[in-house]
RNA sequence: GGCAGGAUAGCUCAGUCGGUUAGAGCGGUGGCUUCAUAAGCCAUAGGUCGCCGGUUCAAGUCCGGCUCCUGCUACCA
């Protein structure tokens, strides 16, 4: 039976090159889809652009161009990488695009209709002088949590922590520099909780993978879901609501809607019916994504999919993030590798197409890039054990071709044939892992028969020339089939197989039956061994790209250099290397301060904290909260002196305001105040 | 601390409904081969299945407790 697949991947955010933990997304979606094609099923791979959103909108006032203009170059760049990297997206649309805002309409239109649109007050920071309100990434301040300067309204980009814009330290306008004020906003929420029974149904219908759906219940669908806000004020990059003057769709609302306009575009192009693919309950909707974005997916999603009269998604498969070399990506590590870097150190995008197959399981689990095992994945598996069968068998019979009839091969055709059900399943269920270890048995079973047969001894007897002719027979088509089942992976090897033997590969079933009396050509060499030192390469540049966001770098790259080839290595600084070079100003602006501890009470409720109240002479006191329970008992902390970061921004925390931080050493072993030498007093600034 | 997911060979991971002697790949060691891109084949070592208890004729698998790791979150400033 014909199958018929709507498969989407993730729309990339146009606000920064693809780099290598984007393409384990679309390697994924792409074998899959690569997958059915083969297998004769009709499939629509959508992708597009996200665009939308004050990231960008910031981004292109910065470079001093419109937001038109910086996210044509982005789609442009992400286009030709996804391209070197052999996605087949049957439409690569836009969300800023006329179809999109013509689905947005829709979807927005059915959620009125529903009643599940709703207007509420809320304050928001406005700016004076520019006489609007702020989205969260147009203002600018300490970050609450570490107090990092000129940081983002929503998110600190030092340490990671998530806030409200009216929570920052020092606000400011990015337009004006202005002092933002609070005045209350209209703002719009979408009302979730009309649709949480169908939520709780659908989340548990099978689409999910287990792990993704006990998250949704333990974390969002265990309590009443809350309103979603939906509409950002001007002025925001995206399409303002229609029947809402000076607000916009927050991107969120717009980006997933993508995948249909996306489509919309396509059908649009080849004459097929928007209908017949997302209102059609014969068509299997898949949506592949990361598990960053599972909540968007997974709750908001369905949720307008369902009121807009929309066919539901049959499979959410979500995948976890790269890791390299065990540990997160980072820019200061030199890990966070672009795309486009692996292409310029000359690499073969097969070989990563094939790293990430052989990694991927049907889980949510983070997958490691280790870059010994890339290059002897690649090395021993794809050149030594597949491509070898070829190397080592067609040149003994490009004169004669094959044998016209399948010589007796002791059943290994007919096992790789039934193996193939087994390849497939793996494939269908998204388990490329084991695929992927099925086809390296089959290869393993095709050596050890040439090894049985040494073809090489028989070239030396011309009387032999039939039984020659026969393994190579075997042993080509056995490859053969190998490079069917590898062919969503490996289109490439798959292409090169069907020039060799003289009969492309566009089928799956092409691997039940085997090829006689044809001709061989000339082998080529279809895949390079990997240059381990180019792997090394990537990971040594740091990512320089010039369309690499500026403040992320300024920011993340604060522990470059971090491990210098020191002779003895200290497990201590390996734990926390040394930070950059600072000048002195840098160092000035912390106000270190002697100071002496008044009073100290345990926090009877917290686990960590301890309430100092800490004297600077003169009567005045700060109260600091400090996380040394348990190491520091708090009577006998009255009256001893310690150093304090007197200028920190105070922060909020559940037991009351803490006013500075107490300076103290410690790794996971234990903490230990630092204490001046006798005759410092209360109140003395160190320099 | 809360929620979630983990812990099986040196590394990465399988292990179905509880069922014989717990598997694979890579890596290691020893040998063979020389057709092939320094590729290939054979043999072999390597395990307290995180810990403790329970259920059972039988537990890597089921149940309870604990330890540690990862992610999100929180008061670890």
């Amino acid at each position: 039976m014909t199958r018929q697949l709507l498969v989407t991947s993730a729309l990339p955010y146009a606000n920064g090159p693809i780099h290598i933990g984007h393409l384990v997304e679309y390697v994924q979606t792409d074998i899959y889809v690569r997958f059915q094609r083969l297998r004769g099923h009709r499939v629509a791979y959508m992708c597009a652009d996200d665009t939308h959103g004050a990231a960008i909108m910031i981004r292109a006032q910065k470079e001093g161009r419109t937001p038109e203009d910086f996210i044509a170059e982005m789609a442009e760049s992400h286009q030709r990488d996804f391209a070197a990297f052999g996605m087949s997206f049957d439409h690569y649309g836009s969300t800023n695009s006329p179809a999109n805002y013509e689905q947005c309409k829709h979807v927005w239109a059915a959620l009125r209709a529903a009643d599940l649109v709703v207007a509420r007050n809320v304050e928001r920071l406005y700016d004076p002088v520019q006489k609007t309100f702020l989205a969260d990434r147009f203002v600018k301040g300490k970050c609450p949590n570490c107090g990092a300067e000129d940081q983002y309204g929503d998110s600190c980009e030092k340490c990671g922590a998530t806030y409200a814009a009216t929570d920052l330290i020092e606000p400011r306008s990015v337009h004006s520099g202005a002092t933002p004020e609070l005045r209350e906003s209209r703002q719009l929420f979408v009302r979730l909780e009309p649709l949480q029974p169908f939520l709780q149904e659908w989340t548990k219908a099978g689409t999910l993978q287990p792990e993704v759906m006990n998250y949704l219940h333990g974390n969002f669908l265990a309590k009443p879901l809350q309103d979603w806000d939906v509409s950002r004020p001007a002025p925001y990059f995206g399409f303002e609501i229609p029947d809402e003057a000076g607000q916009f769709w927050y991107v969120w609302f717009d980006a997933p809607i993508g995948y249909i306009a996306s489509t919309a575009e396509w059908c649009a192009q080849n004459g097929q019916q928007l209908d017949d693919w997302w209102r059609n309950p014969e068509c299997e909707i898949v949506h592949f994504l990361g598990k960053d974005i599972t909540y968007f997916h997974t709750l908001f999603w369905p949720a307008m999919l369902k009121t807009a009269g929309f066919e539901l998604p049959k499979k959410v498969q979500i995948h976890g993030f790269l890791r390299v070399n065990g540990e997160k990506m980072s820019k200061s590590r030199g890990t966070f590798v672009m795309a486009r870097s692996y292409l310029d150190q000359e690499l073969d995008p097969g070989c990563l197409r094939y790293y990430y197959a052989s990694k991927l399981s049907p889980g949510i689990d983070d997958l490691d890039f280790n870059t010994d095992e890339f290059v002897g994945k690649c090395n021993s598996d794809l050149v030594g054990r597949v491509v070898n069968l070829a190397s080592r068998s067609a040149k003994f019979v490009k004169n004669v071709g094959l044998s016209a009839t399948y010589p007796e091969d002791g059943d290994l055709f007919a096992n790789a044939a039934e193996c193939g059900d087994r390849i497939a399943a793996a494939y269908e269920a998204c388990d490329y892992r084991e695929a992927m270890r099925l086809c390296m048995t089959l290869a393993d079973a095709a050596n050890e028969f040439v090894e049985q047969r040494a073809p090489w001894t028989l070239k030396k007897d011309p009387d032999r020339a039939q039984e020659l002719q026969d393994v190579c027979t075997v042993v080509l088509n056995l490859f053969r089939q190998i490079a069917i089942y590898l062919t969503p992976v490996l289109p490439d090897l798959s292409q090169q197989a069907g020039e060799l033997l003289q009969s492309p590969i566009e089928s799956w079933d092409q691997s039940r039956t085997p090829l006689t009396g044809t001709a061989v050509s000339k082998f080529k060499h279809m895949m390079q061994r990997v240059d381990a030192d180019k792997v090394a390469a990537l990971f040594t540049a740091p990512a320089t790209d010039a369309a690499t966001d500026a403040a992320t770098d300024a920011a993340t790259d604060a522990v470059a250099n971090a491990a210098p080839a020191a002779a003895g290595p200290s497990p201590t600084l390996a734990k926390e290397p040394l930070a950059d070079q600072i000048t002195i100003d840098d160092f000035l602006k912390v106000d270190l301060r002697i100071a002496k501890v008044l009073a100290a009470e345990e926090v009877p409720e917290a686990r960590k904290l301890l309430r100092l109240t800490l004297g600077l002479g003169g009567g005045e006191t700060r109260n600091v909260f400090a996380g040394i329970k348990g190491k520091y008992d708090a009577a006998s902390l009255v009256g001893r002196q310690v150093v304090m970061v007197a200028n920190l921004a105070p922060r909020k925390m559940k037991f009351g305001l803490s006013e500075g931080m107490v300076v103290a050493a410690g790794t996971d072993g234990g903490v230990f105040l630092v204490s001046p030498d006798e005759g410092a007093e209360a109140g003395q600034r160190l320099h």
